[in-house]
DNA sequence: CTTACTTTGCGTAACATTTACGCATTGCTT
DNA sequence: AAGCAATGCGTAAATGTTACGCAAAGTAAG
C-alpha cells in the first residue's frame, strides 16, 4: 500500500491519506489495501517493480504498488486496477498470494493488506514506468522496503519459485518467441540456479508445452537457436487433469 | 464467518450483528472476519467441524467457524482465539490459505474474510464441542454451505492435500503413537485414493521421519502392528534445507 | 492343538525418471 | 579456412517408482 503524504504537489494524496487515517484511527475499524508484488525479467535479470515511499517516515525507501480497496470493489478487481494504472496492462498473470495483518504494519493505523504476485513482460509498457519514482530492481538488490514490505516480497518471491516449478508461469515474463536458452535463463533466474543445458531441453520437451516455430533467431554471435511458442492448449489440458501439472525442474546445481 | 441472529438465547450475539450491521452498511468500509476450516480424523474418515448458521437467509445451513477480527489484534490471533474458544485447543496446527472479498459474498454487508486450515486431533477435546450446534462432518458430505463457505472449504481442502504430501502434517491428527496402517489410512483419507501398503511403508521409511517405538498395539483381531512416533527433529531438518520437503505419494490407486 | 484367516513386515524385479556428460553441427568472427 | 561459442541430439549410470511374492504373527474356530 502506498499513500503520499509529504509530497506537496500531490494534494489529492494528502487529502486521501488524513481521511484514511482519521477513519481508521477513530472509527475503530479496519482498514484493507491490496498490495502487488510484480515481477519481470529483463537482461537476464528477474525484476520488480516498486515505487518511492512518499511516508516521511519511510523516505526514500522502495515500496509496493499498491491502494485502499474500495467498498464497492472486490478484492482482486482492487489489483487488477493498481496493475493497470501503473503499467497499462489488462490482461495478465495475477494471483493471491498472503494477507498480512499484523496489528502495527502500518504507521496510519490499522490497515491489513492483501499481497498480490504478478508477472509481465517488462517490454509491453515502457511508456507507464516513467511515472515519477517507480523504477524496475533487480530481485537480488531488493533489502529494506518501507513497511513490512520487504516481508512481503520475499513471501511472493518464494511463492513465485514454488509456483513456477509446477506451472508453466515463465511465459507470462518472456516474449511469444524464445529460444529455449530464453526459457533457461528465465529459470535459472528465478530459481537462482544453473541447470544442465541438455537436460533442461529434454525435461521441457517430454513435457510438451512448446510449438517449433521453424524460425531461428538472428543477430547473435553464434549459433542460432530455434524459436518457439507456447503451447496453451497444452497447458490447459494438464491444468485440468490431475492435480497439478508435472512441471519439476530438478537436478539443479548450486546457484552461482 | 458465524454471526447470530434468530436465536433469542443468545442477545450478545444479536446485539453484536447489529452493531457490525450499522458499523458496515451505514460507514461505507470494509468489514473483516476470520474464517477457520478445522479438520480431524476419526473412525478412518477425514472430518470438518461446522456449526449452524444462525442467519436468517442461511436457516439449518452450515457454516464455517468464524468471527469478526478485532481491531487490536492480528488476523493470526483472531484464528488462534476461534479454534481455542470452540475446541479449548491451544497449540495447534494453523495456517492462511486465502482471503475472499467479493463484494457480495456476506449478506450483511461488506465483509472480506481471511480463511484459516487447521488441523487437530478429534480426540483431545471432546467436551468442547458439545457446544450448541457444532458438528464434525465427514468431509465427503460437504455440500451447500452458507455463504461461500462451500467455496472456502474446497479451497482449503485442495490445500489441504496439497500441503500433505509436501509437508508430513498428517501427525497433527494422529494420536502421539501408532502404526503405519494408521498413518496409511490417514493419506487414503485425505488423498480419496488406495496405496499398495508395502510401497507406502518404504517411502515413509525413506523419509526418516518415524521412530520405532518397540511397542506393538493390542486389541487387534489380527498380528498387530509396531507403534512409531513422529521424529520431529528430522521434520524440522528437513523444513530447513532446501525448498520444500520431499515428500510425495505417487503410486496411488484410484479412489474406491 | 491344529487349521483357517487376516494383517504385518520384508524383499525383489521390472519399469520409469533423473542426472552426468560426449560429440557433431551451425553460424559468426578473424 | 580455422577458431570460437552455443545449439541440438544422444547414451549410460544412478536413482526412484511400482507391482507383487511370501513368511511370520496374532486371533478365532473346531
Amino acid at each position: 500500500m502506498h499513500m503520499s503524504l509529504t509530497d506537496s504537489k500531490e494534494k489529492k494524496h494528502i487529502k486521501t491519506l488524513s481521511v484514511v487515517q482519521s477513519e481508521v484511527q477513530s472509527s475503530n475499524r479496519i482498514g484493507l489495501s491490496v498490495d502487488c508484488v510484480i515481477f519481470g525479467f529483463d537482461e537476464n535479470k528477474l525484476k520488480v517493480l516498486l515505487i518511492r515511499s512518499d511516508l516521511k517516515k519511510f523516505q526514500h525507501k522502495w515500496s509496493l504498488l499498491g491502494d485502499i480497496v474500495s467498498p464497492n470493489e472486490d478484492l482482486d478487481e482492487a489489483a487488477y486496477r493498481i496493475l493497470k494504472k501503473r503499467t497499462g496492462l489488462n490482461d495478465v498473470y495475477l494471483e493471491q498470494v498472503h494477507t498480512f495483518g499484523a496489528v502495527r504494519r502500518h504507521p496510519v493505523g490499522r490497515v491489513v493488506t492483501v499481497a498480490y504476485c504478478s508477472l509481465i513482460n517488462i517490454h509491453h509498457h515502457k511508456l507507464n514506468i516513467l511515472d515519477n519514482e517507480l523504477h524496475w530492481h533487480d530481485v537480488r538488490q531488493v533489502i529494506d522496503l518501507a513497511f513490512d514490505h520487504q516481508q512481503i516480497f520475499d513471501t511472493c518471491y518464494q511463492r513465485l519459485k514454488k509456483r513456477i516449478q509446477e506451472h508453466p508461469l515463465g511465459f507470462n515474463l518472456l516474449p511469444k518467441k524464445f529460444t529455449l536458452r530464453d526459457l533457461q535463463n528465465l529459470y535459472e533466474a528465478i530459481l537462482n540456479t544453473k541447470m544442465d543445458r541438455r537436460n533442461f531441453r529434454k525435461k521441457i520437451f517430454t513435457m510438451d508445452i512448446l510449438v517449433d516455430l521453424n524460425e531461428i533467431e538472428n543477430n547473435v554471435p553464434h549459433r542460432p537457436g530455434k524459436l518457439y511458442k507456447f503451447n496453451f492448449s497444452k497447458y490447459e489440458k494438464n491444468e485440468l487433469n490431475g492435480q497439478k501439472l508435472i512441471f519439476e525442474l530438478k537436478y539443479n546445481k548450486p546457484a552461482m
